[in-house]
DNA sequence: AAATTATATTCACAAAAAGGAATGTATGGG
DNA sequence: CCCATACATTCCTTTTTGTGAATATAATTT
């Protein structure tokens, strides 16, 4: 009888500022947690916490390389519903394409930066 | 700075299963609270409340009619967000056409028991 | 004006989420 | 084997949300 049960847990986990923000910054490509820890301004383990919530909404879904562990979007779809959550509260998120991170070691930011 | 306050927030009213049983019921046409009250089989009070949650996050409209409050869908583009994050996690919201209601007094559950 | 009906609000408490701090685990390098 | 690095987890406290019960308000009828 409850169908709303699974789409109110799903919106549950969208619904929170760090972890939106967290999923901006995988629009197109994964990321380190390193990396999403510098962009968010957040501390690691916090953001391990947000990652996991993700992960087991089924948002999210990580890869482990070497001592990294790279996280990318499982359900793109996600972000149709939010384009329309965001123009009906009339936001824009501008997608940065890989903002490059001072404060991050990661492959991808090194080579940045060189 | 933070364009993900209130995309959240509005997520935040959707991620709610007895606010979201409400807003299927308000679907088609706007109907009383006490009409709502039978559907999502709760307490007045309680239904009182998740309207009120609805309203002030400008999801929702009201309109006085005497004794009645009639409640109407303000954004109906709520919906197609809904409506991907239903197929995301495989549910599917069947759209009842104002189901009458034994319990409800008002007019439109009355005509359609004549 | 009193009673009735429809709806709203307030209070109180339980439950859950948010967030901080400390610690655990696993991989890779010396 | 020890250490450093990247990430995860656990514990604890604060805040927020959920929900029930009682009560208030407002329009309507008699």
């Amino acid at each position: 009888m409850d169908a709303y049960r699974l789409p109110a847990k799903l919106l549950k986990a969208l619904a929170h500022p760090v972890r939106l923000r967290i999923l901006n910054a995988l629009r197109e490509d994964e990321e380190c947690v390193c990396h999403l820890t510098a962009v968010v301004h957040h501390r690691q383990a916090y953001v391990s916490q947000q990652l996991r919530f993700l992960r087991q909404a089924g948002i999210l879904q990580d890869r482990k390389d070497g001592l990294r562990v790279y996280y990318r979007i499982k359900e793109p779809r996600v972000f149709d519903a939010l384009e329309i959550v965001n123009a009906l509260v009339g936001v824009k998120n501008e997608i940065a394409p890989h903002q490059v991170v001072a404060a991050c070691p990661c492959p991808k930011c090194e080579t940045g930066r060189e």
